[in-house]
DNA sequence: CGATATTTTGAGTATACACTCCATTTTGGA
DNA sequence: TCCAAAATGGAGTGTATACTCAAAATATCG
């Protein structure tokens, strides 16, 4: 099923409108229609690239999430202040993909397919905190090292959604001393 | 417009199946038609009770909220640890209603109703937390003590939505060791 | 160019939703 | 017991949604 260059633009079209439309009228608004209109295609052109709804929703739930955490191929080396760095600027500089990232965590009913993949990425992610504290604290237990992973990992994610709520929160000075306390 | 006791009962019955249906199915399942179905009532009752559906969300809302922390009257005298062991037992001993807290609160990013409603809300809870903090340490700053209980509620907030994800996550191990972290 | 694969169009379908209407039944005070 | 107010049943309305389909247009390549 060799592709021509007119359909993959018109799926990263899509891709755009539908990532674009999440940030701004969250997964509510994000209608088949409204993509459309926004990417400037009809539904059948729609239903030729992706074969529902939910698959977009879930290419940029994916996309988003390969996002939050810096590059994995430096996971066996980096620092603590490293990934909390990496999610500050996440949420400071992407705040489209950081707003998409989280309303779609929080808007996944329970046992959908949005919500086990979003739960595998923080057991992904809650072990590379893990494996940062143990590098940065030999003498911790492997338990205590993953329940400081998780508290932690908690404390960014609470203040992003608190900021998610008014945008006027400051997320990056409370997440900075979110670490200082709990990492 | 003195009311029946067949009406007052049939208002309570939609307001059990809205909340048990939010914690069951989240805010997309819970339909005006599953409402009705679980509260044994037909559209015709519901309407004339309620003058739309969003009006009983607000309800169950307003309801979860007040059920979040202990009762105000405290509030001069409480404790970090009393404000964080409501939390808790909010969440261990009420999950349903904990869950549509969370879950309406997280929804609730589009509709700009609900969503000043939580900030508001949350405005009050941090100010009781920056309050107890100021009495356990009267040495702190005020704007520390603020910072400091935005980030802990962050914690627990944070701390929750992850038990939304997964209800295995020991919620209540996890927020007692994020808040020993300030004492 | 011609042949074939791919994409686009846009009207159309089925369905689920919030909500209405009003005839009928039930309630509870006088 | 009577009766006006209140509550109910349940069919019905309008609308928005996800999704389909077949014909027409366009791209790719030998």
């Amino acid at each position: 099923m060799a592709r021509y260059q007119t359909g993959i633009r018109t799926e990263a079209a899509i891709v755009d409108a539908t990532r674009a439309l999440l940030a701004d009228v969250g997964v509510e608004g994000t209608t088949v229609k409204a993509i459309c209109d926004r990417a400037d295609v009809q539904a059948g052109s729609f239903y030729n690239v992706f074969s529902s709804k939910e698959q977009v929703l879930i290419q940029v739930a994916r996309e988003a999430i390969q996002a939050v955490g810096p590059d994995p191929s430096f996971a066996a080396t980096e620092t603590l202040d490293e990934l909390v760095g990496a999610y500050i600027s996440f949420v400071v500089d992407e705040s489209p993909l950081a707003r998409v990232y989280l309303q779609m965590a929080a808007s996944s009913t329970t046992d959908s397919l949005v919500s086990r993949r979003y739960l595998r990425h923080h057991v992904q992610r809650a072990g590379r905190f893990t494996d940062a504290m143990l590098r940065a604290d030999p003498h911790l237990t492997a338990e205590d090292a993953a329940v400081g992973a998780e508290v932690l990992l908690g404390a960014l994610d609470g203040l992003a959604f608190r900021w998610l709520l008014d945008d006027v929160f400051e997320f990056a000075k409370h997440a900075r001393i979110a670490a200082e306390r709990y990492g």
